[in-house]
DNA sequence: TTGCCCTAAATTGTTAACAATAATTGTGGG
DNA sequence: CCCACAATTATTGTTAACAATTTAGGGCAA
């Protein structure tokens, strides 16, 4: 059965059922539409859809691998919890790849792309400025995710989406207060100018630094009950 | 329902069968049996492991992710080929996972994994006199292994894991000569001396610089024409 | 020969049926 | 009332058949 009885029949560019599942799971798991530890139901789930097991069971392989779901044999594929050590690694990790990044970007950087890091990091201090933390978080990704980018290494790229997307995973009810947030794009700023120098070791340094201490502005944050 | 997943070791059966077929094929490509580049027919691989498409088609969706191989739609999935490029890209983000390793490491080390890394060296040092280079490279796959299990962190030595094998799909002709091998091993020792000290930011430039050294090291024993 | 179109074979994509395992329900005995 | 246990249902594991796409090859004209 082809897919073109459905609402899109222009586009042509249309993956494969197994990657568009995947993407639509990895969706439903990011926004919470799925919560964590619960268990996927093949039949209900292939229904809703309107595909069959086949690409579905295929889907959930990908994600395992991915981290974002944990296949338990005869009982059946369970989205991930990330506990708060599972974050805490997440976060190590993550230092480790923000120093490569900071090293590699500061050494291969184009105007243009100081420009749009500069545009992320304003956009950044204004959000900071009028306490939106929505605004402050969503931007936050993007100057991360940006940077990374901009290092053209793309093991480096796919690591550093996958373990952001795990962190997704991890919920944690405090918030950043606005001395931490201020702190954090100072640090943002810094990174940015070591990178303008072209100071390579001080941009991985810098960028090391500003996630192992993002970690522990997270760990601040969170409630005596929660650690 | 929970998320309780004790198995028990020793009443723990054999697995999937795509768990199975992943693991079959995953030793296929890293032992060479399937070349750089090659397509799976999926019928052959099937037939040849007893096992119908389904489970291998699973296989393959998880071997993607791992790097291992690369699945184009309509066309099939052919063993991933790594360039130079790539390689010398996968040394930079192992570079980054060793800083993280050398300073977790040194800071919760215990006397007993102490002496088995100290071991390991003192192997490699054997390896290194009787210029065994097959010996070699096998026990400085293991010195770093060890190490970085040593850190508990999951992720991390989940992500050493894939990038090493990864690594091996870039297949080079030249070899370390002795006088670089002595250096290599210097290295394991400097790290390992740090470790022992507790130590951890020498323990992490260390071990960072040994990957980005071995990165120059692996390029200088390149002939001219695989540059 | 070379280039192109058309047909047939090979191969992958998808689905549905069947088998095996786990979860649930119901029932009888204490 | 509740525990043990068998029967039933629900769910996942696996396979085979069918559909769609790509690839290979042969005929034919320029």
């Amino acid at each position: 059965m082809t897919l073109e009885t459905d609402a899109d029949p222009v586009l042509e560019r249309t993956g494969s059922l197994t990657t568009i599942v995947r993407e639509k799971i990895e969706r439903m798991i990011l926004s919470g539409e799925i919560a964590g530890g619960e268990r996927l139901n093949e039949n209900a789930l292939a229904a809703q859809l309107n595909v069959s097991r086949g690409p579905l069971r295929e889907a959930t392989w990908s994600l395992e691998q991915a981290g974002l779901v944990q296949i338990v044999r005869n009982r059946g594929v369970f989205v991930r919890k990330i506990s708060l050590e599972e974050a805490l690694h997440l976060y190590d990790v993550r230092s480790g790849l923000a120093r490569v990044a900071g090293r590699l970007v500061a050494s291969r950087v184009t105007a243009e792309q100081i420009a749009v890091l500069t545009g992320l990091y304003e956009a950044l201090e204004r959000a900071r400025e009028t306490q939106d933390q929505a605004a402050y978080n969503e931007g936050n990704r993007r100057f991360h995710t940006r940077l990374v980018e901009y290092t053209g290494n793309n093991r480096l790229i796919s690591y550093h989406e996958t373990t952001e997307k795990e962190l997704r995973l991890f919920v944690r009810r405090g918030v950043l207060g606005p001395a931490r947030l201020r702190v954090s794009n100072r640090e943002h700023k810094q990174i940015l100018d070591c990178i303008a120098k072209g100071d390579d070791e001080g941009a991985a340094t810098a960028f090391e630094r500003h996630i192992l201490n993002g970690k522990q502005r997270m760990l601040e944050s969170l409630s005596p009950a929660e650690i």
